[in-house]
RNA sequence: GCGGCGUUGGUAAACCGGUUAAUACGCCACCCUUUCACGGUGGAAUAACGGGUUCGAUUCCCGUACGCCGUACCA
């Protein structure tokens, strides 16, 4: 019985967006079920498509949720390097490899040339002919040349390719381990390249050498990817690596709200984020939103991921992430997309918010208010985010709901106040706010509340008329924990205050 | 066009031949609360279509339709 190895191997193009996060969580899941290794691997293998700063990204999202590799080209491992432009000389051998084996050829045709070629063949029946069986004899490669001819090519050092020759074996299939078997045939997939011009391999040869190299035992990727599956499944074949081949698993796609796979670019046309974190393209210079700086937990982010395609059959819905660990199975993932919904995402980010102390959610929260120029004292936060956290659902909210305990309000709803203001609550708030504005008469919300309303009552007034406008004066609005809770909180005086300087304007 | 994969309420989904087809989010109503939420109760809302197989199909098989993915010297 072998160790469990399985990899993420995303290409540094940009941001890491939640369809790739679910997969990260999956093999991790994986991985730590079995005791096994988590793989960071970097697919950097097209070099115009390189991007400043994506790879420490990558990391970066990583270490925000907890899903941190066990290898990686950060942290190093005994198969190493991790990132495939490290890698390039060991690839071509296996590309030679195969040449030698007649399951492989070179290829010597220009861009221009294989334009040209879909061009002349393209018919309406068929809009994007392949290179492959049917047109790979009318091609410039080592199969429609003479020995001699691309003995000469080669050595006059002339650009080229080196393609896959697709089998005549017509049928192959694999178990896939969330599908079953699926089955391909041969002769209708094209000869794709395995080492480009520039000496680089393309993803169809990298990922089998070094899944191979690297002795992963699982290999998890989404459903994108299953139309090449034949390929790479001839080239572990070719390769004579057939016993060495991981099971695949191909993962449904995370849709957006169209029902179409989720975009790298048009993250900001679904209307919340879609990517872990903030990113902004160096180049562009465009920023898109992420999930961490919109408010999200990094574990109910990881919660709603994990059941965007899984189920455990019964009815529960929240899992810590130990939880997903001993009972994450991929028999039960479903077959088919899932749209993401953002509002069920929220509710469970609420969820998790109401979870544990709401002294452990201070470091999660204070940013937020720092961002909005309030610098909040650690223990007064913690009382304040007790008070307010069942009306939040993203970090934001705290700042929100909670902001009137830090500075009086800027504004006040007079509308609301007026609806239920008489003259004769003016005689009766001055009369509170010189009562409160001694710091000895501050007590608990229901002292404070039992004093209001013997005061209330004294004045021939009924509590439940004085408790609106009060709401009103000290936090701005209708809205808000209990009034004699904000009272105790923010102190007499403070409030003594509020309701002057309400007064006074009114 | 071809190939692959899919198709249960708006969304996520359970059921793996026999159910009044769960549940959660969202939505609506009511209750609670003299705020807003939370909570509670109730409601509207679903098996794409057509054939089989079967005593019996949402469940199994085959078609059709539709959707998605792929069809690059991108991953």
């Amino acid at each position: 019985m072998s160790e469990v190895r399985v990899r993420f191997a995303p290409s540094p193009t940009g941001g890491l967006h939640i369809g790739g996060l679910r997969t990260v969580l999956y093999n991790y899941l994986f991985a730590k079920q079995h005791q096994g290794t988590f793989v960071l691997r970097i697919e950097d293998t097209d070099q115009t498509r390189y991007v400043e700063g994506a790879e420490e990204y990558i990391h970066k999202c990583l270490e925000w949720c907890g899903l941190q590799a066990d290898e990686s080209a950060l942290q190093g491992g005994p198969f190493g390097p991790y990132r495939q432009s490290e890698r390039k000389e060991m690839y071509r051998q296996y590309a030679e490899q195969l040449v030698a084996t007649g399951h492989a050829y070179y290829a010597f045709d220009t861009p221009e040339e294989l334009m040209k070629m879909r061009e002349d063949f393209k018919t309406s029946d068929n809009p994007s002919p392949q290179y492959g069986l049917a047109t790979r004899n009318r091609m410039k490669n080592s199969l429609s040349l003479s020995p001699e001819e691309t003995k000469h090519l080669l050595a006059s050092g002339v650009a080229h390719v080196i393609r896959i020759k697709m089998g005549n074996e017509e049928k192959i299939s694999f178990n896939d381990m969330i599908r079953g078997e699926v089955h391909f045939d041969t002769r209708l997939v094209d000869d794709k390249v395995l080492l480009k011009a520039d000496g680089m391999p393309t993803y169809h040869l990298a990922v089998v050498v070094d899944d191979y190299l690297m002795k992963i035992t699982h290999a998890f990727r989404g459903e994108e990817w299953l139309p090449s599956a034949p390929v790479h499944l001839l080239l572990w074949k070719y390769l004579g690596w057939s016993d060495n081949m991981p099971r695949y698993a191909h993962l449904p796609l995370i849709l957006g709200s169209d029902g179409s796979k989720l975009s790298k670019r048009h993250g900001s046309k679904y209307g919340f984020p879609i990517f872990a974190m903030n990113w902004t393209n160096p180049k562009t210079g465009e920023k898109e939103a992420g999930f961490a700086e919109r408010g999200f937990l990094p574990a109910a982010l990881l919660n709603v991921l994990a059941l965007l395609g899984w189920n455990d059959g019964t009815e529960q819905e929240l899992f810590s992430l130990d939880e997903l660990i001993q009972k994450f199975d991929l028999s039960r993932v479903s077959h088919s997309g899932a749209v993401f919904d953002f509002e069920k995402a929220k509710w469970f980010n609420h969820q998790y918010l109401q979870m544990g102390s709401a002294a452990a959610l201070v470091p999660q929260v204070k940013p937020f208010f720092e961002a909005n120029g309030i610098i909040p004292d650690d223990a007064y936060l913690s009382t304040v985010i007790g008070l307010i956290r069942e009306r939040c659902h993203l970090l934001p909210d705290f700042v929100d709901q909670g902001h009137f305990f830090f500075v009086a309000p800027m504004e006040i709803d007079r509308e609301s106040l007026l609806k239920k203001w008489k003259p004769e609550h003016a005689r009766f708030f001055e009369q509170l706010a010189t009562h409160w504005s001694t710091a000895e008469n501050n007590g608990t919300a229901t002292e404070l509340e039992q004093n209001f309303e013997m005061m209330a009552t004294e004045q021939g007034l009924k509590k439940g008329e004085l408790m609106l406008p009060l709401r009103i004066m000290l936090v701005g609005g209708k809205f808000g924990p209990g009034v004699f809770d904000i009272v105790q909180t923010i102190g007499t005086v403070e409030a003594a205050n509020r309701i002057l300087a309400t007064l006074k304007g009114l």
